[in-house]
RNA sequence: GCGCCCGUAGCUCAGUUGGAUAGAGCGUCUGCCUUCUAAGCAGAGGGUUGGGGGUUCGAAUCCCUCCGGGCGCGCCA
């Protein structure tokens, strides 16, 4: 609601500046720092003043008595006065009836349907190697993604998740290579041992003794080269362990990934890129438009390779000095690099390239949404129209800033200029350990570790909180404080409400850093239920649900009179312009942040921020909890004022709820 | 060496394209449950926005420089 009315001032002011002052600025809005100054306020005048060599003040009282004149004849919407402020800015004025009548229509209803044939966006999240058990810092990554596509479809866009599956890697082959080598297991004892244990819990400290392994004698990794050879090859009991190892495991993580609520709809796997032979035309095309030439001197001699930036016109100079400027896509032996993988891939997400892959039905998440995954077996029928995608946002931690640069300007050098500004990465920085936590946990870290700010989590060391692990543990936290405070709860109420409070409280603790931070992971904050955490957005819907519970049991004489209140507020037969204007603005000020979700979701998908959205649900619930404490609801005498405050705390709720949903996180009936 | 990110209250973090008096949570201290759930609320205390320059009517935000921390730059994936 908010964001529509400041889009109209916006616009009106836009286009008042150009008639009278023939001059195109870039309007800017933002919140007055206090309520009686207006709802939005705009800056405009300072830049206009420069421009035009007159004092701000001025130039100001022109603009707001002209919008005063446009807002009296109705010309900006659900404003209704504007006035100078300080300096000079433009304040707006809102009609709080109407914003309240339109903000109560709107809730829960804010969500544009997309079009079927809308130009898609692909979003790539999660993309764990399959060789071990999901650690949280993987969890950022899933939780940040899913978020995201949730924003985007809230928005209106047509959405494609991807999670992308190196199934043919390093990673995977180190833990046949235990399995071989370490373990001398053979196929069917593998299997067995997956039918009665958790099997990604086994490979996450089997991965751990088969690096520490490798360390010991560095000749050992020819045993990983040859491991790697078989798989590549497709076929022969190595690469079918290692596609048993890869396909068990990627349930265990979709197993893990449906516990958050967190859906995909296509699972495409390195096999099929390699099998697919998607390299092959990628090849011929960056061939063809001469995007990558043969090194026939210095350093690099015999590779492909693809010029970058500065390179690209001082190579000759790079050569002499013998400096690799190029980034390398081709080795001399022949064969193709991650990048130059990854430049394919790519290729295909956009439409680009002429090949696709096969596609079978995978995994059914418990809603009955079904991920389909890549196949070199025949197509099953049925399969959506996957890639094509007009935007393409990959979700990695931000250690891979430069191969996504490069991957961008591979299209770029191919003349994919659009395509290459569409594609975004939205990077997120590590989850680690604080010192503390690490050796909670048994880790032995080194006095310098100590004294960092944070140790990394690596599957590599077998260090890392599970992603289970942590929920379990989470669960039976929420368990606790629900069994103290419900008694008459029944078996299931209590598991559903504490599973509640878990996802509730790790979605959150995951979402409400920017991407930026450094996650210093600590039992202690992320175990927490108070304060700015999931269950406290949860709880306020939970008061809301008690409120709206009590009024109707314990007075139904009330009942019917409130019922016919209600029908005249909605019909707009009470005047609740006095309500909104009680001397502190309180109450105003919590329905208009009610009526803001949609300019906080606005936000956070120019900036790829799931953060905003966690931080407008708390604030929101935050918000709620003052108006409680201040309005006492049903005991309220005066009977339009009971109802206005009901429809106020039902107008909340609504909003809470939806914020939280685009968190992925529900609130309880009762906790 | 080159490039990117970060430095804000005791701790962990916000601060939306430069805007009005820099905000939360945790922790500390003081109050509030015989009225809708205290997973809550009210209040107190806590700041040279790493240092220094500059641009601007206006800087936590932009530029330069220094200090401190992290990451990336491979014929690994």
């Amino acid at each position: 609601m908010y964001l529509l009315i400041e889009k109209t001032f916006r616009e009106a002011l836009t286009r008042f500046i150009r008639a009278t002052y023939a001059v195109d600025v870039n309007v800017v809005t933002e919140r007055p720092p206090r309520l009686e100054m207006g709802e939005i306020a705009s800056p405009v005048c300072f830049e206009l003043a420069k421009r035009l060599k007159r004092p701000p003040r001025q130039i100001a009282q022109e603009i707001a008595d002209a919008m005063n004149t446009l807002a009296g004849v109705g010309g900006i919407r659900g404003v209704t006065r504007c006035a100078v402020a300080g300096g000079g800015y433009v304040n707006a004025f809102l009609d709080r009836a109407a914003f309240f009548g339109a903000a109560c229509r709107l809730a829960g209803h804010e969500n544009v349907e997309a079009d079927a044939d809308a130009p898609k966006a692909i979003v790539e999240h999660t993309a764990i190697n399959p060789n071990k058990a999901a650690h949280i810092g993987h969890l950022r990554n899933a939780a940040i993604g899913d978020t995201f596509v949730r924003l985007l479809r809230h928005a209106g866009h047509r959405v494609e998740v991807q999670n992308y599956i190196d199934n043919t890697g390093v990673q995977v082959a180190d833990v046949v290579l235990g399995f071989i080598h370490l373990e001398k297991k053979s196929l069917g004892e593998v299997r067995a041992l997956a039918a009665q244990s958790r099997f990604d819990y086994y490979c996450w400290d089997l991965y751990a003794r088969v690096t520490q392994f490798l360390e010991e004698d560095k000749t050992r990794l020819t045993l990983r080269g040859q491991v790697m050879k078989e798989i590549e090859e497709g076929h022969g009991p190595v690469a079918e362990m290692a596609d048993f190892i890869s396909t068990t495991i990627l349930r265990a993580h979709l197993a893990t990934m449906d516990r958050l609520g967190i859906d995909y709809d296509l699972l495409s796997r390195e096999s099929e890129v390699l099998g697919m032979k998607f390299w092959d035309a990628a090849f011929q095309m960056l061939k063809d438009r001469g995007a990558i030439r043969l090194a026939t001197s210095g350093k690099q001699a015999g590779c492909w390779i693809m010029p970058l930036g500065d390179a690209a016109e001082s190579e000759s100079e790079a050569a002499e000095e013998g400096v690799a400027e190029a980034k390398i896509i081709v080795r001399s032996n022949g064969t193709v690099t991650y990048v130059g993988k990854d430049i394919a891939y790519h290729l295909w997400k956009f439409g680009l390239l002429d090949r696709d892959f096969h596609y079978a039905r995978f995994h059914k998440h418990p809603d009955g949404h079904v991920a389909w995954v890549t196949t070199m077996a025949d197509a099953e029928k049925g399969a959506p129209s996957f890639g094509k995608g007009h935007e393409v946002y990959n979700v990695i931690d931000s250690r891979q800033k430069y191969p996504q640069q490069v991957v961008r300007e591979g299209l770029r050098a191919l003349g994919f200029a659009e395509q290459a500004d569409h594609l975004v990465h939205i990077a997120y920085d590590v989850v680690g350990f604080t010192p503390r936590c690490a050796a909670e946990l048994g880790y032995t870290i080194t006095e310098e570790d100590a004294k960092r700010p944070y140790i990394e989590m690596s599957g590599r060391r077998g260090q890392g909180v599970k992603a289970d692990d942590l929920l379990d543990e989470m669960k039976k936290h929420a368990l606790a404080e629900v069994d103290a405070r419900h008694r008459d709860f029944s078996e299931a109420e209590r598991n559903a409400t504490a599973g509640a409070i878990a996802i509730g409280a790790l979605r959150y603790f995951l979402l409400k850093y920017t991407r930026t931070a450094i996650i210093a992971f600590d039992f202690k904050d992320a175990l927490s239920f108070e304060g700015e955490t999931g269950p406290y957005v949860q709880y306020a819907v939970v008061r809301v649900n008690g409120i709206l519970r009590k009024g109707a049991e314990k007075n139904p004489e009330f009942d019917t009179e409130d019922l016919a209140q209600a029908a005249r507020l909605e019909a707009g037969k009470i005047d609740v312009t006095p309500f909104l204007q009680s001397p502190n603005d309180d109450i105003w000020e919590i329905v208009l942040l009610a009526g803001s979700l949609g300019a906080r979701v606005e936000a956070a998908i120019a900036a790829q921020e799931p953060a905003f959205v966690a931080k407008y649900a708390f604030e929101l619930a935050q918000g709620f909890n003052v108006f409680y404490h201040k309005h006492h609801i049903l005991s309220e005498k005066d009977a339009e004022k009971r109802v206005f405050l009901l429809r106020v705390a039902q107008l909340v709720k609504d909003q809470l709820v939806a914020a939280l949903a685009l968190l992925g996180v529900t609130a309880p009936e009762k906790m």
